[in-house]
DNA sequence: AATTTATATATCTAATTATTTAAATATGTA
DNA sequence: TACATATTTAAATAATTAGATATATAAATT
């Protein structure tokens, strides 16, 4: 989940996503698009296909890329599953720290913000 | 949803929600479970508490964080809408590029790579 | 008041990540 | 075969981000 959280964390990235949802696109019209170097937009891509969220197809000298729409359902399911897993997620008030009942408690384990 | 997706899209701060999750936690509590620097937690949770995961609560010198749960599903709406909002996520085919019918058209456009 | 404890900020270094320039590969065309 | 086009890879630089050390603030304790 953590490669393609960080492959969606990209402003550059997202609106590639969102071209490609529109149609499909050879790699120098999202170059035209996005506006970047092709170098720079041959990464994005790169980081996009490994993270599963568009596949490549390739037809003579062009390459074309689509949304991989099974990866990104994936991802929100992975999202889904995280939060959901973050257990006490959907139930009423987590556990209070020990921390309440000792505030001294962090000293006594030996921790020490000086060292 | 950018801020939120980098907040999410690093193993340490995952690791941070899971632990509170269980229960609410001081930052000294914290410090000792992830184990890097007391500094290094504090910008952590900055982070999340910037991106709205998490809230803090002060009282007297400890201050107690816990899940923002709120947060936590607003983003996983905004995943889902951003997903959405892909249009034709949910359709069958994206459109074919133009340039399956031209496959000249970037140069025509005036792209080149050379430059 | 002085000291200890818990946390935050400031500053600097190191590690990642993004971007560019330049060169390489692969495909199609003259 | 030579050349132009589309894309990738390599190498270098710039920008972001993570982390550590040192310092500052704030609350409790003595």
């Amino acid at each position: 989940m953590l490669n393609r959280l960080k492959a969606l964390g990209d402003l550059h990235r997202q609106n590639i996503l969102k071209l490609l949802a529109a149609q499909e696109m050879g790699a120098c019209e999202i170059i035209q698009a996005i506006g970047l170097s092709q170098p720079a937009i041959a990464h994005h891509l790169k980081i996009l296909k490994q993270a599963g969220l568009i596949n490549s197809e390739k037809e003579g000298k062009i390459v074309f890329y689509n949304l991989n729409k099974d990866g990104l359902k994936e991802l929100l399911k992975e999202m889904d599953g995280f939060l959901e897993g973050l257990s006490c997620f959907s139930c009423s008030l987590a556990k209070p720290s020990p921390l309440r009942q000792n505030p001294n408690l962090c000293a006594e384990m030996g921790f020490d913000p000086e060292v």
